[in-house]
DNA sequence: ACCCCCTGAGCACAATGCGCAAAACCGGTT
DNA sequence: AACCGGTTTTGCGCATTGTGCTCAGGGGGT
């Protein structure tokens, strides 16, 4: 794993070049990885996978000529699927159109990098080579391999309530008072307003005062944007 | 699980018609599948694709008319791909195109329906739900049921008392607290609640959260979906 | 005897709803 | 402009309920 012609070369695709920039460093981590120039658009990034060949591509599910999970049925190659996007429906349609891995941005480095080290144990396992026969233990040993690894090391795991408060806020296509997200998400006004406070003070959603009525100025809420 | 319009749909596409009939009736065994005519050829898988839109596919690498790896990336539906070849470079490329599964053919029947049986858990645990949102650990948790529900070559059995939770949430009109469990199998909460949530955990049962009353939300289980 | 697995009891603490006081607003009056 | 009253909303403390964990004990297998 030492030789330059045995590392396993990764390709970052992703519209954010500063988010380009730091998963290829991330990926420059691993031992054994050569990471190659970021791209930025799936017409692009059809090129390089064409030059290059990448043994990895990190994808990102939104690039702005083409979806990234539209991407990823064409191009052939080994995926993880790097995405904003938790909805549950997007994770099987990656999955379905062959990424080996789903990883919730932003993360933490280490998530990525325990990843590409447990693709390069499952490559070395299952490697893409005619030549080599396996079992089915060794096809479930790989698998458990790729799919194995520590904790996710992304960001807080966010409670079943917070994240309820956290998806009818982006889920509603106006903006909503605390009451508004207490009666969608069945919860008190109270612990709605707690929750709100919450995540508008770590950036997650937006305020907005709404006044004009008697009373206290009443706090509409909005999706970051 | 008994309501027909719940029960996963499963196509089988193979060539040899006395394999499909096998691998067909194998899927049938399993509790809450229901599965359609088998084709013999890429034609046909496309065309009952289209019309019945299965849930799940067990494909043969090598059809008459197109091979099975080529049609794997076109279906876009969730794919067990079946074939007689070991080699580790067909492997790779199956599940670089979305296989969820890769059994070699000949197999006994429980390694079918322990896989189907897997990907019925998966299914729970990251439905194609575009409502429901994921956290990190809960894809990754996905990904080790479908991959590693169980030890090669046969189930895990439950023990008796997690079998009897298990019953008692399946039977139940409607769904149940842990302490309702717990008196309904004759044990105590603090085991109920632990068999409740190792069972959720693998995507056997779901849960919901109960507000309303002052303390933590209920957890309430009920029966996969 | 030793080990492993399973169970229940007890406890710490997480998370919720309720009730209330205070903050903040608007409109009217002086 | 300043003040007041009425109203609405926010934010906090507290009591309560539920979850998850630890530990001791029991039973079964080797």
């Amino acid at each position: 794993m030492s030789a330059a012609s045995d590392d396993l070369v990764v390709l970052v695709v992703d519209d954010d070049f500063r988010v380009a920039r730091l998963h290829a460093e991330y990926a420059a981590r691993v031992p054994g990885v050569r990471v190659l120039e970021p791209v930025g658009t799936a017409a692009a990034a059809r090129r390089a996978i064409a030059q290059h060949r990448p043994g990895l591509v990190l994808l990102d599910a939104y690039l702005p000529d083409e979806s990234g999970l539209d991407l990823l049925r064409d191009i052939d190659a080994d995926v993880f699927l790097l995405s904003a996007a938790s909805d549950a429906d997007t994770v099987r349609t990656a999955l379905r159109r062959g990424a080996l891995c789903y990883l919730i941005k932003p993360f933490a480095a280490d998530a990525l990098t325990d990843r590409i080290a447990a693709f390069q144990r499952f490559a070395n396992v299952v490697p893409a080579d005619p030549a080599r026969t396996l079992d089915q233990e060794a096809i479930e040993r790989g698998l458990r391999i790729v799919h194995s690894g520590d904790s996710p090391g992304g960001s807080r795991s966010r409670s079943a309530t917070e994240q309820a408060v956290l998806d009818a806020v982006e889920r509603a296509d106006a903006e909503l008072s605390a009451v508004d997200v207490a009666e969608r998400v069945g919860v008190s006004r109270a612990t709605a307003q707690r929750y709100l406070s919450g995540l508008a003070a770590d950036g997650s959603i937006r305020v907005q005062l709404n006044y004009g009525s008697t009373g206290r100025p009443e706090h509409r809420y909005l999706p970051r944007g």
